[in-house]
DNA sequence: TTGTACGCGTTATCAA
DNA sequence: TTGATAACGCGTACAA
């Protein structure tokens, strides 16, 4: 079943039933409805690949993230995927993985299948080694790139984030104010939202003129989601020696197994131990205690981003770095500190 | 650039060039080198809509699941397109939430792109009534129809899933055989799967020649995320005079409201109140103690669907129907049986 | 308001 | 080994 099978079934030209299916006014009523009957009673739908020809797009956007069975990430594509396809749009989801070449080619695969744009879920794809981001400015030139929770300055690329600095900054004060002094920061990346969060983790002992002893920064190499390596991570610079009385992660898993380790010593939280998580995930309800959180938004983040999208792809002028701060949200493992 | 303007530079035909694109092997060595040449010297890659129009297809998938940010859907999607584009498909990713007219529209929608498969991600899909089951068999003669964790018999359907049935058997059974009397079985979901599961706990009884006694089949209306619910749920029972030595949960999320609610009571897990949940998802080592549960090698169920979903797309004849066994991982939460 | 005819960029068939 | 050309099915100027 084609359009001329249709068309000739209704007594019209193709030209006639391309304009009833594309909802075209110019169209006798009688005419139409002959048509539509026609169509309704073959059971018929345009080609879609002959549509893409001639249209040069089929409404599809490539949507590259690390990782989708991550928890945060998963939530970030389950988001975008669902404002793209309110506006019409399919979703090619692409997992890439870490490695850079994957990354490579998983994008020029994506400009293969000629999508309407591409997003880029997450900060892996961007390097410190600003010549190796090439790809994504080259890719930039023929298609639209969106990019949440990193930014790049390059036309044609449009970056949603969460000011992760900031946010950090904000809960480093909060511990200081609640009147811990030793915080350990735990962290397991050095990608570029994870710099921000060290960064703003750093700043804030500026801010209230004390140093930050840099021991208190601890590098976990491995996965956030071996907490029980985690756990023992923690454990044994307790018994290197550091002592700590707050731990602030830059994501809720190595946050619970910051809690697991307390909760195994009999240390009390947050009586003893303040732990802050980062992102406010269902871990943070499903701990006993519950978790306190860094919550970055990400809801709005993903639906400012598809806007930016939708509006790029319509031809309108559209902000290229938007920034949206985030909140530290107390739950049961953080003091709460007096107001004055 | 296109074929046209390839076959000008290279002196040659579009044939040619298009044969040397495809790899076939009679074309002169000196004439696919030169065009080869002019190829990569202008950067062109072949439109894809061009070719999906004369082929017929573009190698992509529809995968369609409820929720791709349910941590175990998230799974499931991503060990499918993983392995879907180790084999060179795209994977188009629909999320459909429960609603039955919603799913329909992006089963209708995903036909409307002409994939070359649908893969049904979950058994929220199906219905007790087979009469709405319809718009998938409908769907299954124009496409092959994959489904994962639910099954129904008809031409063009492909079937993998888990026998959860025998999966809660058998962690039943291990309940009442490490001296448990009162067990609880929590569930928030009649769909398919979940129905097995509800039938496999029954069983467990019968086999021990006891009586099952209904009160102890609890169903949470709510979603299993909402901890907090699940645990006053649990609560409630027990102030209702339910009294129950182990919990036996249809998702992890509900055994971590269940175990949330022991520790806020006091009650010591295992040695009062065991405890077992479903999937063997992270929430399992995220917990303290660790919860043991059913895990029903989702990776495997994947890679078999998606090796189903190949060959039948190559022509092969491919089995209908394929189910794997579950499996009770012990962690924390219970006791171990004593072998004889 | 309707119809004709061409272009979109491939692949595949057939002939050379 | 290569080339000419007909599909593939749609959208759309342009003509009527």
């Amino acid at each position: 079943m084609n359009i001329y099978d249709i068309s000739k079934l209704a007594g019209v030209s193709t030209a006639t039933v391309s304009r009833v299916i594309n909802g075209f006014d110019n169209v006798k009523p009688a005419t139409r409805n002959k048509v539509l009957s026609v169509m309704a009673s073959q059971g018929y739908t345009p080609n879609a690949f002959a549509r893409g020809l001639g249209l040069n797009t089929m409404k599809s956007i490539g949507i590259m993230c690390a990782d989708s069975s991550d928890m945060y990430l998963a939530k970030a594509v389950y988001f975008i995927e669902r404002d793209l396809r309110e506006a019409g749009y399919h979703c090619i989801l692409t997992c890439t993985g870490y490695n850079r070449d994957s990354q490579r080619q998983a994008l020029s695969s994506l400009m293969s299948q000629h999508v309407d744009c591409i997003i880029l879920v997450g900060s892996t794809f961007i390097d410190k080694d600003n010549k190796n981001n090439k790809y994504i400015y080259d890719a930039s030139s023929t298609v639209p790139i969106m990019m949440l929770n990193a930014a790049l300055e390059h036309k044609g690329i449009y970056c949603v984030l969460c000011d992760d600095y900031t946010a950090t900054q904000t809960a480093t004060l909060d511990l200081i104010d609640s009147g811990r002094r030793d915080i350990l920061y735990l962290f397991n990346s050095y990608s570029y939202s994870a710099e921000k969060k060290s960064s703003g983790y750093r700043s804030a002992f500026e801010l209230r003129n004390m140093t930050c002893d840099e021991r208190y920064l601890q590098f976990f190499n491995g996965s956030s989601q071996d907490i029980e390596g985690v756990c023992s991570f923690v454990n044994n610079l307790h018994e290197k020696g550091l002592n700590f009385d707050a731990v602030l992660a830059s994501d809720d898993f190595l946050a619970v197994g910051a809690l697991k380790y307390a909760i195994r010593k009999g240390i009390r939280v947050p009586a003893e131990l303040s732990v802050i998580g980062y992102n406010n995930s269902i871990l943070t309800n499903c701990s006993e205690p519950e978790l306190s959180s860094i919550d970055n938004h990400l809801e709005l983040l993903c639906q400012n981003l598809v806007k930016i999208c939708i509006g790029t792809l319509s031809g309108e002028s559209m902000p290229q770095k938007t920034v949206f701060g985030g909140e530290l949200v107390h739950k049961k493992t953080t003091l709460r500190i007096e107001k004055e």
